[in-house]
RNA sequence: GGGACUGUGGGGUAGCUUGGUCCAUCCUUCGGGGUUCGGGACUCCGAGACGCCAGUUCAAAUCUGGCCAGUCCCA
């Protein structure tokens, strides 16, 4: 197995080379940006969905499943939202060799396709707040270089969608998501920083836009999910109206909260290290490898010792997978280490003997477990690699930031750069001139950086509706 | 959206400029046998490729065009 790519100075080809080598994605599909989920990596996926179904539930959102194809004339009822999305949609024209009258979309996102049924449930003030998400594909004809699980064409989406009695119902909810979201990144020891994005730059059709955008290689920034205020836009043009306790007839206001495989894409971006792909626990396929060192002195007890483990271990609910090919012990560590695996179980002909396992987990701790105690020692191995592994995270995250005084800051930063801004889009724009890449916007709540907001923005010098601000290279 | 470049076994590559030496090089991978097994084993045997479609030519991996796929730069 040859060597990865530098992830600091080589980070797109050191991601796409441990993603082909992790087996998690197969990028030959003949499709642009349409990749195959391997088993391996599918495992990784559908413990991700495990976490955010597991999170979104407990804010009482339930699951629904809208179809795949919008007809265009529901797709139009919205102009900003269609208008941002025209260009990156895929039409299916015909049915068979007949042409459609009316054409559909492959849904990009479904607002479009949940709201005419949003009209119809709800109707009473008792109806609402309406809590619904799904996990479905989506579809956009992504024109720049598409990259796996990071900018792909069919997406693996998580979308909740509510309806609240007013504007205040929805800004809750907009936190309450930002909380749960809290909740799901530090399952993947992900910190990340919320962004209220300008206005420029929000989701077509929203009120407001916050992103969930993390500090990752190459000093750029990767969004990894999205949270929307939609304020009445959508309810208005698809009629989503309710009668209030005293007979009179509202607009609901409606949020919305997106996420995907680029969660995926992001832990192996953030914990990834020169010998492959770091998983945290929850979305590890496997969180421990058992693997049993055979010599002829020995016989087979380190084997029966491995079954044993294994067994015990899948009854105590871990997901757990026994290597026993017929392959050197070193070149499995190698193996394993690629694949992420966060904690692995050598059993030797010692161990066998004195009924323990020699453990090192992915970061390179080493320790033991005894069979005795089995369940407990791995438990606790594994709380201490999570523990370790978020720590390392934050401790990365802190040094990603760095304040910008003057413009000439910005050039060639290797930082995500908190600045003072007042605001207003021409100076947004110069920024993000200056840093060749984006102004994120606004931090949605304290920002990584404690200061004195400095007397004026950083491009005018007004001190009018001055704000900390977050400016860097999207990746 | 505009421009430049690239496509050779499963992965990575040599060969392309100047067509013939190529039934295509090497590494890795994969299958079978044997010996092994505490950080990428050794050995013997075997498998596997010129993106697709046209064209030029006596002759195409090599030149031309289209398509598909990918990479980079600019908007």
């Amino acid at each position: 197995m040859p060597a990865l790519p530098d992830k600091r100075t080589d980070f797109i080809e050191w991601y796409l080379a441990v993603v082909e080598a992790a087996g998690l994605s197969d990028k030959r599909y003949p499709v642009k940006g349409m990749n195959v989920w391997t088993p391996y990596g599918f495992r990784a996926r559908r413990n991700l969905d495990r976490v955010l179904i597991r999170e979104i539930e407990a804010t009482a959102s339930e699951a629904v499943e809208f179809p795949t194809l919008i007809p265009e004339t529901e797709f139009a009822k919205e102009k900003e939202h269609i208008k941002g999305f025209d260009d990156q949609v895929y039409w299916v024209t015909k049915g068979g060799s007949n042409d459609l009258d009316v054409r559909l979309v492959l849904r990009p996102t479904s607002e479009t396709a949940m709201y005419p049924i949003f009209a119809l449930w709800v109707r009473s003030h008792q109806d609402l707040p309406l809590n619904v998400y799904q996990i479905v594909n989506t579809f956009r004809y992504e024109t720049k270089t598409t990259r796996p699980f990071i900018r792909v064409r069919e997406i693996h989406f998580f979308e909740e969608h509510t309806c609240q009695v007013d504007e205040a119902a929805a800004t809750a909810r907009v936190q309450s998501n930002l909380t749960a979201f809290g909740r799901m990144a530090a399952a993947f020891a992900l910190p990340f920083v919320p962004i209220r994005r300008p206005d420029w730059d929000k989701f077509a059709g929203a009120y407001y836009s916050v992103a969930l955008d993390i500090p990752v290689g190459e000093s750029r920034t990767l969004q990894i999910g999205s949270v929307h205020h939609y304020r009445e836009n959508f309810s208005r043009p698809y009629a989503i109206q309710y009668e209030t306790p005293e007979g009179t007839t509202q607009f609901v206001h409606q949020t919305t909260f997106g996420l995907s495989e680029r969660l995926l894409g992001a832990v192996i971006a953030l914990h990834g290290d020169a010998k492959g792909v770091v998983f945290p626990r929850e979305i590890a396929p496997f969180e421990v490898v058992v693997i049993p060192i055979l010599s002829a002195s020995s016989g087979d007890a380190p084997a029966k010792a491995a079954a044993e483990i294994v067994a015990r271990l899948t009854r105590g609910g871990f997901r757990v997978h026994l290597d026993d090919r017929n392959d050197r012990p070193g070149a499995k560590y190698y193996y394993w280490e690629m694949r992420g695996a966060p904690l692995r179980l050598e059993v030797g002909g010692r161990e066998a003997a004195a009924r323990t396992a020699s453990s090192v987990d992915r970061l390179g701790t080493r320790g033991s477990v005894t069979l005795d105690t089995l369940e407990a020692d791995v438990e606790r191995a594994l709380a201490a690699f999570d523990g370790a592994l978020l720590a390392k995270a934050r401790v990365e995250f802190a040094a990603a930031f760095a304040l910008a005084g003057s413009m000439e800051d910005l050039r060639d930063s290797k930082y995500v750069r908190q600045l003072a801004w007042c605001g207003s889009e021409a100076c947004g724009h110069a920024i993000e001139q200056a840093i060749d890449g984006g102004l994120l916007g606004t931090p949605e709540g304290s920002p990584p950086l404690e200061a004195p907001l400095p007397a004026g923005c950083l491009v005018c010098g007004e001190s009018a509706g001055l704000r900390w601000a977050l400016a860097a290279r999207p990746l």
